[in-house]
DNA sequence: GCAAAAACCTTATACTCGGTAGCTTTGTTA
DNA sequence: TAACAAAGCTACCGAGTATAAGGTTTTTGC
């Protein structure tokens, strides 16, 4: 994600909270048609993926043109960031990850009650599932998009790990990059298999299972 | 994967290898030039995925139009099915599902050494991986694909694993299933995050530092 | 309270993509 | 060498993203 590519985000990022300083306000309508046309993509890219969606099915379903679609975002490309701008706000309400809970443990079970959360969401997981799939594609429009954010959750996983061990509760040989790495492949490895069949996999349990085995091999 | 699906695959796997019985053998010229697209095909589908990459593009580089490529491939959909059917033969060579080591740890050292082979091949792990993250969407061309895949990988290390049960080699309580999931999901996962960013991730390093303290965990 | 500006949204159009129809050329084989 | 299937082309269709140009509505500044 280059300088010109942030700034974009951060331009309709402010343009649909209707919050420009100098600009002029956007209308009331206007406003509304946003938060609907975003709420709808959210959906839809969760189901068909970045590039299976079609902004005409879009625009029909939030009930104006697909021109009028492109006055409100640019581009495809531009509703997809705002969609994902959407859900990370969204997300920080429920972990925030500056804020982890210090330790090892309490971090590991926060996790634990993440993936219990996101059991019950299937259409959410899909969004991130497919999309972070897509967009291992270096030319992808949310490639730098997957790569901050996992770099930001590897980090604070990490950071957190690792004043378990600083106060001695986790062994003090332990890797806590990697440790973290782990964690994060294990609940998006599980993610995939439950999303493909999921009644073959008890995706909360599998995953606290694995925390609880974890747990007793770092612990100091 | 419907019967139908299952129908159309063998029919194209016989007509690219050119071993139709009854029917006209094809051409030499027509044998190559589908083995060369096969190959392009491969390559464009692991850089784009299968919704990014587009047959036109395909066929330049094969250096026939778009419509003679759909002479011998009748849909983008069967030219996708006969590159993962050529995928499997390939990884059939490598690691033979049927055929695992018996007992645990051998079982889980080849996966190792399967791991530490596709750090080897970016390009074939980005298919993989592109590809199933789009076949959880239902309506996906691969997805029995993938569903079938999983199911096949799942059972053959979970009754590999039992064997060492069985064998007093690994605990007695030890939930196959469970492991032999948990195993594959650190295995995409972790590919996905070094994918993304492979300087951040030894991939082949950490996947071996987590089945040894796996081993640790589940030996007798 | 009224003009001007901006936002909103439309129709029309350009280009790309997967796929079909039908025809010509080329290679194989009897 | 004649018959015939394979190979590959041109031409086209419907659907996709995106741009251009224009008309209508709402807000804002005076």
């Amino acid at each position: 994600m280059d300088a010109t590519e942030t700034a974009k985000r951060t331009a309709t990022a402010s343009a649909a909270t209707g919050r420009g300083r100098g600009r002029r306000q956007g209308y009331a309508t206007g406003d509304a048609r946003r938060a609907r046309i975003l709420n709808i993509a959210l959906q839809e890219f969760g189901e068909n993926g970045y590039r299976g969606t079609s902004l005409a099915r879009i625009a029909e379903r939030a009930e104006l043109t697909q021109a009028g679609l492109l006055h409100h975002f640019r581009s495809k490309q531009e509703l997809l960031t705002a969609v994902l701008d959407l859900r990370d706000a969204m997300d920080a309400e429920r972990l925030d990850l500056s804020n982890l809970p210090d330790g090892g443990e309490p971090t590991l079970l926060a996790l634990v009650a993440l993936v219990e959360h996101n059991a019950r969401q299937p259409g959410i997981v899909q969004l991130f599932t497919v999309l972070t799939g897509e967009a291992v594609t270096t030319d992808h429009p949310a490639h730098g998009w997957a790569q901050e954010r996992y770099r930001l959750l590897s980090t604070s996983i990490a950071t957190a790990l690792q004043h378990g061990v600083q106060a001695g509760e986790l062994r003090a040989d332990l890797d806590a990059t990697a440790c973290a790495q782990q964690v994060m492949a294990m609940m998006d490895g599980l993610q995939l298999q439950w999303l493909l069949d999921p009644e073959r996999m008890d995706m909360a349990a599998t995953f606290r299972a694995y925390i609880d085995g974890l747990l007793k091999q770092i612990s100091a």
